[in-house]
DNA sequence: ACTACTTATCGTCAAGTAGACGAGATATGA
DNA sequence: TCATATCTCGTCTACTTGACGATAAGTAGT
């Protein structure tokens, strides 16, 4: 017995205020014209990361460093495919916010959907996408707690308000900015200050942060 | 381009006071004589989840309900098997104490080592097991700390010394009767005491406990 | 320049939590 | 009966958390 494997990606970003993730447009049967998750076949000789960074790259047009990109999952039920039996592999894709995607290969078309409305129910996205999405969705947001990954949706050099931002657009949740302030910049290795300020967001200059080396958030940030 | 599909287990329980892994002996090349996970090929009309309960069911007898299993991580390296380009999908798998296992239909041999003795270096699994196995470890550990995946160690009814003992032995720390009990006893869901008691491990009679409704530990045990 | 407004950062206080450890309860075995 | 082991509850102190006051340091408008 032998099987079709792909890679699917959910690639999250925050734009204008919200979760949003990559979506392309099928232009080919079965699911024609609905919106699946982008991803592809494994080449031959690949390993599963080097496929899900390659269609990142390809779907995203990113550098391959910049971005985090985990395995989030294994989708291999014997008909989620109509054509045949395909294994698909998750990845997670984070993304400080990226342009209009264009649209790809094999694609119709590309574009950012807020992740509330794909998971509203009123617009399924093709296969056992909406699945995967959920279930990237839920790996985001616990990892927002105990790691530093929210760090990923934003540029090198970012604020604590535009970190706080972060949490508070994936939790979906208003966090207190003075006791966000304290717990961020006493966790352990999670951010090293540059000494630069910035007065991007108006009001009064804030300090400009990198991430840190830190890959366990000691104490986490709660929700 | 197509690939073979199996499952591999990664198979914890404690004996001894020791966290053992179950292993199996190759029977045939490549890696002949060496110790492997258990494990095989995804079959044509099966889903993963349900290949993997089937390996689990012909190594170790269990029952399919008894015991936790969920999905690991998948690993597709294009040489990880010298022979064809296999993926495979692993489970970690946790049990309560279990008999030593009968030889399986192609395993010459199978076996419970310690997860110690695996991981020192001494003994090489075959294939990238070593790296499945130090995953599953890693999993496991961390599970413990916010979720109730400790009482798949236990039997059905247990005390909280029993499953303190857990913790101890695949944390490999020492934790404090007093406060351990306070913490599990008080975390939310975690615990339901069944009005029985036990004397088993001598001393004062201990309430017994069965696992409760939660899925997620809060506040979570600290390592 | 002055005022109004915005955002950033620090500080305070009360309530809750964690870790160290004392002490009594209740079994077994000598 | 006494020694010993284990189980369970309590106490104390240090720390953490969450609510929120206060001040700092920019911008924009007049």
């Amino acid at each position: 017995m032998t099987f079709a494997v792909t890679v699917d990606l959910v690639v999250f970003t925050i734009r204008d205020d919200e979760l949003c993730a990559l979506t392309i447009r099928r232009g080919a049967p079965p699911y024609r014209g609905r919106w699946a998750l982008p991803g592809g076949f494994v080449l031959e000789d690949e390993d599963l990361m080097d496929a899900a960074r390659r269609e990142l790259a390809e779907e995203t047009g990113l550098d391959d460093r910049r971005e985090h990109l985990e395995q989030l999952a294994t989708y291999g039920a014997p008909r989620r495919d109509p054509r045949k039996r395909v294994v698909s592999v998750a990845y997670l894709a984070l993304a400080a916010e990226l342009p209009e995607p264009a649209a790809g290969s094999d694609a119709a078309d590309a574009r950012w959907h807020p992740v509330d409305e794909l998971l509203s129910g009123s617009r399924r996205l093709a296969f056992d996408h909406d699945e995967i999405l959920r279930d990237g969705l839920e790996r985001a947001r616990a990892k927002l707690e105990y790691s530093p990954l929210a760090t990923a949706f934003c540029k090198a050099e970012f604020t604590v308000a535009e970190l706080r931002h972060v949490y508070e657009i994936v939790w979906g949740v208003e966090l207190d900015p003075r006791n966000f302030h304290r717990k961020v910049t006493s966790a352990d290795g999670f951010l090293v200050a540059t000494g630069e300020q910035t007065t991007r967001n108006g009001g009064r200059p804030a300090q400009l942060y990198r991430r840190g080396h830190a890959a366990v958030l000691n104490p986490p940030i709660s929700r």
